[in-house]
DNA sequence: AAACTATATTCAAATATTAAAATATATCAT
DNA sequence: ATGATATATTTTAATATTTGAATATAGTTT
């Protein structure tokens, strides 16, 4: 596998977390697997749409399917998922935070 | 700031990482800083390419510009990007593998 | 100031992503 | 078998992203 393929995967995985919806459904899955019926109430998105996104991770194995009975539930594929959505956040919030110091020194 | 928000900025950065180029020039950045020259030389990619890259990146925060002269040298914004990345990256071996070893236990 | 070098920007066409709507499938209960 | 519930898939229109081509800008040298 060449380097460029890695980095057109690994960009593949970067675009699946790049949505808002998706990123929630993330984090929702953080600590324990939910149904796609919990998973429906704790959001503001359709059943289908929710489907969508759902299958666009699995196929990326970000998540994991897990059938029992009616309901399917849905949980992280690797816990490192979180490490590294979480410290994409870290950067967001420094970069957040060093903007509103940006700010500040203007108006001084 | 919501929670919806924040999730949308968080999208926002990793739809910026979703580029195998860009992906590239993170990884080249990794150590020290490199002109656009030298990233022109060490990549498979026209100049004005390059630019717009670096101009999305730019306006993410995720690199910064420094003027020398005729150069403009560029660096990681927050280290805490390569520490994403590779994160990322480790998923991305990890399916890979277990991939592999699925294949492997069908083949058996 | 004219020429040169390094880098950036704009525009447009091709391509990819998103979400709603409609429909389909799987399991369970009767 | 029929109906009910939970979830998935397909299609489509709107929107966003990507890249090459052309052009512009900033700094340097002569």
């Amino acid at each position: 596998m060449s380097e460029q393929q890695l980095y057109e995967l690994h960009a593949s995985i970067c675009q699946t977390l790049a949505n808002p919806k998706r990123l929630e459904i993330i984090n929702l899955l953080r600590d324990d697997e939910m149904t796609v019926s919990e998973l429906t109430e704790s959001m503001q998105i359709s059943q289908a749409n929710l489907s969508q996104h759902l299958a666009l991770m699995r196929q990326k194995g970000i998540v994991i399917a897990r059938r029992e009975g009616l309901n399917i539930h849905y949980r992280l594929g690797n816990p490192k998922i979180i490490k590294a959505c979480d410290l994409v956040r870290q950067v967001l919030i420094e970069n957040l935070e060093s903007n509103a110091a940006l700010v500040e020194t203007a108006r001084a």
